[in-house]
DNA sequence: TAATAATTTTACTGATCGGTTTAGTAATTA
DNA sequence: TAATTACTAAACCGATCAGTAAAATTATTA
């Protein structure tokens, strides 16, 4: 049996317990508004353990934050055989993702200090905006090479794409935490973004407007 | 000659002064970032004073928010004789207002209060993208009318269009303050979000895209 | 000029902040 | 069991916070 000390588990117990009521209230007060011992309570732990820890405010905080890059990533990986449904499968998963309410709560955050920590707001947007935007690429360069997409700048495309989805349900849940859309709504912008989209950059926009149909199910 | 007291004038003045200041370093510091004594300074203003104009802080915050919207509108009013010119002008305009540094740590200040003061933030979306969007449905509609467009829901045509400009570039300037967008870069983004704008929803896309290469010059 | 209104200066409250110290207790290790 | 390590509770530090009180000073009015 491999012999990892007990030590080190409380450690990286204690370590987590610390991480994760730090973010919920950094995401709930932002930075200024969140205080030491309103963590250190939250988290079940001393004051002085919480020091120990991490040393500063300011580390627990750029810790934190730089952490979380990496749960919020997630690639363009759902294989199919048809690209639409590639498409819409992509778009749900990705406003499912997007549209968490600690998914908000962490870009209002990151937005909200970006100017007071502008090293994680760059994290953020290359761990997160920017990945995306490099999978979306990959995928729709890959689709126009197989004569399905017709574009130029494959940024630009992908920017579009995004854009179309998510933009408007997204900015309005930054400025509203308390109004947030319900899958039915997303459901019209997902279908109606994707519909925009083949529409422009489709080879052949009648054909996969009518197997968005078939897949939305809409009239 | 109309005999305007010299006592309102000076407190309007004053008035004024301190909203200006207090703006700017909420603006830079955030809600719970900032001190009184910090606005006062700023102002050129005595504590007591600031106190006596504005009686709290958060009095302070909500009343400089609140004018603050009444700044940040802009109708949809580019009148001409061509749709194509009249949405490129638009797109200026707005793009040049929206990305200004200003409007942008005000829009990162709204976001990263929103959660403690969601008055504010339904405020804001009031004022601002609910007001530019009802310009745009008014227009769009009235160029459907026309004959000029086609689409069945006026509120997600004007949402894209919105989202295929300024989506991008926004999103990515709300992250990285120090890295605000070129000229030739919005030029990019507008180019292109008119013409998939236009290949998506104008009943004659062919000439309204050629129309938006003679405005745009380019290639 | 005399009266008055507004503002400033200065100092102060009580609370909270980030961060530390101390003294003592619980858990792990050997 | 004994030594060690990690932890807690509590008080504490200097600084800063929002907000107030009082007295001195300035500017406006009549």
């Amino acid at each position: 049996m491999t012999a990892i000390p007990q030590r080190e588990l409380n450690r990286l117990a204690k370590q987590r317990r610390i991480l994760d009521a730090a973010l919920s209230v950094f995401a709930a007060e932002g930075y200024s508004g969140t205080s030491m011992d309103a963590i250190a309570l939250k988290a079940a732990v001393s004051k002085p353990t919480l020091y120990q820890y991490f040393g500063t405010k300011e580390q627990l905080f750029t810790e934190i934050m730089l952490a979380e890059r990496n749960t919020m990533l997630l690639a363009f990986d759902h294989p199919g055989t048809d690209m639409v449904a590639e498409l819409h499968s992509f778009a749900w998963h990705y406003a499912d993702t997007v549209m968490r309410p600690e998914f908000l709560s962490l870009a209002r955050l990151i937005i909200g200090e970006a100017q007071r920590f502008p090293e994680i707001g760059r994290a953020y947007q290359a761990a997160g905006p920017d990945r995306v935007l490099a999978g979306m690429i990959t995928y729709l360069t890959r689709q126009r090479d197989a004569g399905k997409l017709t574009f130029d700048d494959a940024e630009l495309a992908a920017e579009d794409l995004w854009g179309l989805i998510l933009s408007a349900p997204r900015n309005q849940a930054l400025h509203l935490p308390d109004r947030i859309p319900t899958r039915a709504e997303l459901a019209r912008y997902i279908h109606n973004g994707l519909r925009v989209f083949l529409k422009a950059y489709a080879t052949d926009p009648a054909r996969d407007l009518a197997q968005l149909q078939t897949i939305t199910g809409t009239k």
